[in-house]
RNA sequence: GGGCUUAUAGCGCAGUUGGUUAGCGCGCUUCCUUGACAUGGAAGAGGUCACAGGUUCGAGUCCUGUUAGGCCCACCA
């Protein structure tokens, strides 16, 4: 047994432990009526992507629960899956076939989305694998993609039944676009970002006389502008109101209009109206009646309505413009001017308001009830904070754009009667229910033989997929099987918690809640728990482009999957965001480490075979009672900080009890009982603690570091379970050996039972009184230290309780005292004086004397304590000469005398103290 | 512009509903290769809890304000 290496090397367990888990089918999970379920679906990531510390983090939260939960005995479903993600993957399949020189457009559609599902066979499954190296204890058998046939049914059945309830509409409105993706994108997906952009002012002359000055950022949308508007109120503009504008460059003939929108502070009062590319000019102009002019197209360049600017695109545009006009001296002056402009957030291009014809979810009334969810408590959020976040984004909700002008993802199950397009049928003249909203529209989960209104089958299906999160926010029960009617859908639906990053708040979370009152008129799950961003240490987010990531793999690779998870989950305050650096992961590494060493320390002293146990008390001293107490408080605390999401609470306490108290106490005072009596298999006392309370805090443990705590848990003990399956893998070569064939498949941890406290094991009585003792060990140690004397000297030492109770403590435990501080003789006396040449220490409970005669050269100790005092005096002397300088006080910062003064300070507290030490030798 | 959040030891962070002496990890100093572990053990130094007020018997914790970071939202061209 000595075989058992004093590393613990996740290189031997890790892969075949996470393979033997999988292959028992620990990890699927069918409706069991006889227990509680316990649901979670995973935030579906990239399908082509790769695991990033986000990932890591999010994760490991949702494993710590799933096996935790697990282990308490619910019917644990973990849900996993990936997001066809679509303009991002596009533009990935996109990019690479331009490397093999072709483009989409030459390919056709067809053929484009069958490279794209080449791709995802291809690289799709990385993101899976990824997740198993992690430890995640998915349902694997259930594993989902967006683009997967039934969740495709269900983002049909979706789209169909918004339509016909009337939620759903098509239209021309302004939207954000992308001129590099080519296609629209939800407000959600054009985050603005601060740009430090200019503020053009321009002069617009009368037809006859001087002019109007307007100011813009954008100078060359003045090619679509159809008016200029002011404030009606404005006292400068007043009386120029329906007065006409000389539009520069275009020469065309512009009205002033008044309208209350424009803001008389900003600019010069005046604001040029460009209805086809400004979201505010759209509405004004829709107010006034005025027509909206497009000058762009979609691929960002001036199109033919920008008279000689077509073709150019509009950046170049704008600098030609403004040229232009500084030549005409129209141009009035140009400020600095920081505002927030909308960017795509997959390529990061400037998004472009754009005016074009897209289809929309009406929000308002989907908004309402999960407004109410929330607002009644049905679905909580933790921390309690994102619950305004969340509140103040659907209150003010917009309608959702859901069309996508690219070819990767849902098509839009909308088909356009070509004939009745062309005759125009009148939309009072619609019979269909389903067509009601437009003429010559067909809303259908098929595409229909012929149009209902004209029996034509002259029929075309809508060119545009959907919003990838139009697939996503029916998550929670497409995975079920929705829209059919499922077992797993009735037992598993709702969900229980959502474990989330902030930044898909309005995106995902929002968006499922309404979904899923909506579609399955119930909440899909209670709570949402919304963990930090992680960060590098400077603060800045993770990301690729600024080359500051810490990449999973090779922290697993470098330290193990526990190490990257329990550090991750230890730096992680509830909802507070993450700063990582690779040193950090030590903290893991190194936890994993002790525990392996302190279970080969029971291992190699109690022996394997042991099993069941005897913790009467009467087999039980008082360092016994002592850990066990500790130890079911532990389990208490431990369970009450999961069951609030406390993973790093409920982790420093496992970490706190499993090292200081288990390993450096516990182990430390039952070593020399362990010791002399070898390894035998007697029941009953120290030995039956040890075993009870390793396993117990391998299980605790387990949620947070998997693979250690089975790798121990297997070479621990002697199994119960007949089979004569093999050992490989999960058992050390040596212990196989050692143990011989004694030893059979254990059950998994990942299966036994999470301990509950036990109240009898409680002792707040024993508790206290080994506070005493560990006061006195912790004394003697002390002067030890400042004595120089090493542990191999014996000491003799005097203890004079000052309290009743005190001397009784002492004494049953004097085996622990005398052992850990390695002492001769321990005297225990109320009446004990202070004896000569001796040191000694005062604390409430006792007066301790230490005599040093004979232990140490008292003169020589006396003359190195002067030697050092005279070296303390000399350097008092120089500070205090300094703090007497006249210069260093005059010119010396105020902190750095503080610090001089304080310095002062302590050298003379020190000198006092060895004056004393001094004296008492 | 609105909202959220942070400020505690050199660094990174805990600190639950206000309650003894403010904790942890890293780093630092001294000692220790003692039969689980140097990825370890023992001892130690290091804090005006951002600042200013207030509530209270009592404030790191609650309230008000100030300062400095960070994040999110927002159609002032």
């Amino acid at each position: 047994m000595k075989d058992i290496p004093p590393r613990y090397n996740p290189k031997d367990y890790e892969e075949s432990i996470y393979s033997k888990w999988e292959k028992s089918g620990f990890f699927h999970q069918e409706p069991d009526p006889s227990k509680k379920p316990f649901t979670i679906v995973i935030p579906p990531p990239n399908v082509t992507g790769i695991l990033h510390m986000g990932h890591a983090l999010n994760n490991t939260l949702q494993d710590i629960l799933i096996r935790w939960k697990r282990m308490q005995g619910f019917a644990s479903l973990w849900v996993p899956g990936t997001d066809h993600v679509g303009i991002a993957t596009q533009n990935v399949v996109e990019r690479s076939l331009k490397e093999k020189g072709v483009t989409r457009q030459e390919l056709g559609r067809e053929k484009f989305v069958d490279e794209v599902w080449k791709w995802r066979e291809q690289y799709g499954n990385t993101i899976i694998r990824q997740l198993k190296k992690l430890g995640a204890s998915c349902d694997w058998e259930r594993t989902r993609f967006t683009m997967d046939k039934g969740l495709s049914e269900a983002v049909l059945e979706a789209f169909v039944r918004l339509y016909d309830k009337g939620l759903i509409y098509r239209g021309n409105y302004i939207i954000n676009w992308c001129p590099r993706c080519q296609t629209a994108l939800s407000d959600e997906e054009a985050p603005h970002q601060d740009v430090e952009g200019k503020l053009y002012y321009i002069l617009y002359p009368f037809k006859e006389g001087e002019g109007i000055v307007v100011a813009t950022t954008r100078p060359e949308t003045m090619l679509g502008d159809v008016a200029v508007a002011v404030n009606p109120k404005d006292r400068r503009y007043k009386k120029l109101i329906g007065k006409k504008l000389i539009l520069p460059i275009m020469e065309k003939e512009i009205e002033i209009i008044a309208d209350d929108f424009v803001d008389k502070k900003f600019g010069t009062g005046a604001v040029k109206v460009t209805p086809a590319h400004d979201p505010n000019d759209f509405e004004m102009a829709k107010r006034h009646g005025l027509e909206p002019l497009r000058i762009m197209s979609p691929d960002g360049k001036m199109n033919e309505n920008a008279g000689r600017f077509n073709g150019m695109d509009r950046f170049e545009a704008r600098k030609s413009i403004v040229a232009e006009l500084e030549e005409k001296k129209l141009l009035i002056k140009i400020e600095k001017h920081d505002h927030a402009v909308g960017h795509c957030y997959r390529c990061h291009t400037v998004i472009e308001p754009y005016l074009s014809l897209q289809w929309f979810v009406k929000m308002k009334p989907l908004a309402e009830p999960a407004i109410e969810a929330v607002k009644s408590g049905k679905i909580k959020f933790y921390p309690k904070r994102w619950t305004k976040v969340y509140l103040n984004w659907m209150e003010n909700i917009r309608d959702w754009c859901v069309s996508r002008q690219i070819w990767w993802g849902h098509r839009i199950p909308v088909y356009y009667c070509e004939n009745c397009a062309k005759t125009g049928i009148p939309k009072s003249k619609v019979k269909s229910q389903k067509s009601k909203i437009y003429a010559g529209i067909i809303v259908s989960k098929t595409k229909p033989e012929k149009c209902p209104e004209c029996n034509s089958t002259n029929i075309k299906q809508d060119e545009d997929v959907l919003d990838t999160w139009f697939s996503s926010w029916l998550w929670p029960f497409s995975t079920l099987g929705w829209p059919e009617k499922t077992k797993d859908l009735e037992y598993f639906y709702p969900t229980s918690v959502l474990v989330t990053a902030p930044e898909i708040l309005f995106f995902w979370v929002a968006r499922m809640i309404m979904s899923g009152i909506e579609f399955k008129k119930d909440i899909p799950f209670s709570d949402v728990y919304i963990h930090g961003t992680v960060r590098d240490v400077t603060g800045k987010k993770m990301s690729k482009s600024l080359g500051n990531i810490i990449d999973p793999l090779e922290i697993i690779d470098g330290f193990s999957a526990d190490a990257l998870r329990f550090s991750i989950i230890s730096i992680t305050a509830a909802g507070q965001d993450v700063f990582l650096s690779k040193e950090k992961f030590e903290i893991g590494r190194n936890f994993a480490n002790k525990i392996w060493n302190a279970s080969r320390f029971v291992l190699m002293n109690i022996g394997l075979g042991r099993q069941g146990s005897r913790l009467e008390a009467k087999d039980l001293n008082i360092a016994d009672k002592w850990i066990l107490s500790r130890l079911n408080r532990t389990i208490e605390v431990v369970t009450k900080a999961l069951k609030n999401y406390g993973f790093n609470e409920a982790e420093s306490l496992l970490y706190d009890f499993i090292w200081h108290d288990f390993c450096d106490w516990y182990v430390e005072m039952v070593k020399p009982e362990i010791m002399t009596q070898g390894s035998g298999l007697k029941a009953g006392g120290t030995k039956d603690v040890l075993i009870h309370v390793l396993e117990d805090s391998l299980k605790l443990l387990h949620p947070f570091m998997p693979f250690v705590t089975e790798a121990i848990w297997q070479n621990m003990k002697p199994l119960q379970s007949e089979s004569p399956d093999s050992l490989g893998g999960i058992l050390s070569p040596s212990l196989v050996s050692v143990a011989g064939e004694c030893i059979k498949e254990r059950e998994s941890i990942m299966v036994s039972k999470w301990p509950e406290p036990e109240k009898r094991y409680v002792n707040k009585q024993v508790e206290s009184d080994i506070e005493v003792v560990k006061e006195a060990i912790v004394n003697i140690r002390n002067i030890r230290s400042d004595m120089n004397i090493p542990y191999s000297k014996k000491l003799t030492v005097n203890i004079a309780p000052l309290k009743a109770g005190i001397e009784s403590i002492l004494s049953d435990s004097m085996g622990y005292i005398k052992a850990l501080a390695q002492l001769e003789n321990l005297i225990i006396d109320a009446k004990l004086k202070k004896p000569k040449s001796s040191l000694s220490a005062v604390t409430e409970n006792f007066n301790m004397y230490i005599p040093l005669e004979g232990v140490i050269d008292i003169d020589a100790e006396k003359a190195r304590l002067s030697k050092k005092q005279d070296a303390l005096k000399q350097q008092l002397v120089f500070t205090e000469k300094k703090l007497k300088d006249k210069n260093f006080m005059d010119h010396a910062p105020e902190s750095v005398i503080n610090a001089e003064k304080e310095k002062a300070e302590a050298i003379k507290e020190q000198i006092r103290r060895m004056e004393k030490t001094i004296k008492d030798l």
